[in-house]
DNA sequence: ATAAAGATAGTAATTGATTACTATCTTTAT
DNA sequence: ATAAAGATAGTAATCAATTACTATCTTTAT
């Protein structure tokens, strides 16, 4: 636990809000992380949050993009490391499932976002990182196919696709099931499901 | 749109309340669902809803028990009209798909649920839901390895965890996309890639 | 150098809107 | 006739947002 601290420069305050906001979303449904809850767990009173952010839909924007911009920081460090393209594949799905065992609650605030009927900010930059992240995984999975690593004959988009899914599945297991935990435990296996589906079987 | 019909029994109420909450589901985030647009979609006023229903709580969890029930049905039922397991196994990928693109409401609501922190009763419900849903799964793999059709070495939780995940990563992808119709066009090249990752490959 | 002026961060109290829920009266089907 | 279904008119609580005010730095003019 943080000991409040106050009068924070305001890009630091809006940083730590962001935090906090990430933070309250692990213990509790994010709709209803009140402005008041965000405030108390800073050591401030509510009304101050408003100094920093003109209104509660604009926090919940700054937490999308730092974490668009945090996922595709890790996720892109991780597949540099690997040594072959279907290790590349394997690193950024272990990179993304341990940044979210690390942040069980961002998960949940994007689910929410994306319950919203229509278009919204928050969604659009949900979009781009997904595409982003589609790119990528299309950049591997060609990279695999040249190597013969991979089935010359996979379905990229489908797979790209599955890809996405099983995080997302194994996310909505876990909320299910109380326990973040089996995240771990269970990716592994199912990656290897997913291998045998995309690998060149010649 | 069903023209507003009042002064029904209150079984037959109570089911049309539920309907009435699932299509509300399709159109917006189910956590602005209010009783007084459930009311009004049904052509009663606010307070009537209340004469069927202790409180809100009770709505949600009478949904969940229906998608539940229905939705093992309709499961159940390809499966028994598929000639083999793997094929089995498809029809039960494509009913449970067309069921969700006929409700776009419900995975929203489940989704919803989930969020709650901690045991609530329709979490309850949704974790009787996929327990029996895995049983269905775990038996038709098992008789699809004896069937030589699976690979005798497949891990039957990961297989039957892809399975489910893989539903609720169309779907997420479905929300972010605002389009529904895509499932449809998603569903059956993600299972080709699930098919070739679980087959027997002697 | 230093006092005045202004910027920055936060407080405390209030407001208006929303919403689940309730008590009591009225209508309708059998 | 009467019981079930619904209408009407509330209440109480919650919550985002606003506003007048304060304390503490920082800059600037002399």
């Amino acid at each position: 636990m943080i000991p409040p601290v106050k009068h924070l420069p305001a890009n630091e305050r809006r940083a730590v809000t962001v935090e906090t906001v990430i933070k309250l979303a692990a213990e509790r449904n994010p709709s209803d992380i009140t402005t008041a809850a965000i405030a108390e767990r800073m050591g401030l009173t509510q009304g101050a949050v408003f100094r920093h952010f003109p209104n509660k839909d604009a926090i919940l924007q700054a937490v999308i993009e730092w974490v668009a911009e945090r996922l595709l920081f890790l996720v892109d460090k991780a597949a540099r490391a690997a040594p072959s393209p279907l290790a590349a594949l394997e690193a950024m799905f272990m990179a993304h499932v341990n940044f979210i065992i690390e942040h069980p609650g961002i998960p949940r605030i994007l689910f929410g976002e994306l319950q919203h009927a229509g278009e919204t900010i928050p969604k659009r930059i949900a979009q781009t990182l997904t595409h982003r992240y589609r790119e990528r995984l299309h950049r591997l999975i060609e990279r695999g196919k040249t190597n013969k690593e991979l089935d010359a004959n996979l379905d990229r988009e489908a797979a790209a696709f599955l890809f996405i899914g099983m995080i997302q599945g194994l996310v909505m297991q876990s909320l299910l099931a109380n326990d973040v935990g089996r995240i771990l435990h269970d990716a592994p296996r199912v990656f290897a499901i997913f291998r045998q589906g995309i690998r060149n079987t010649q």
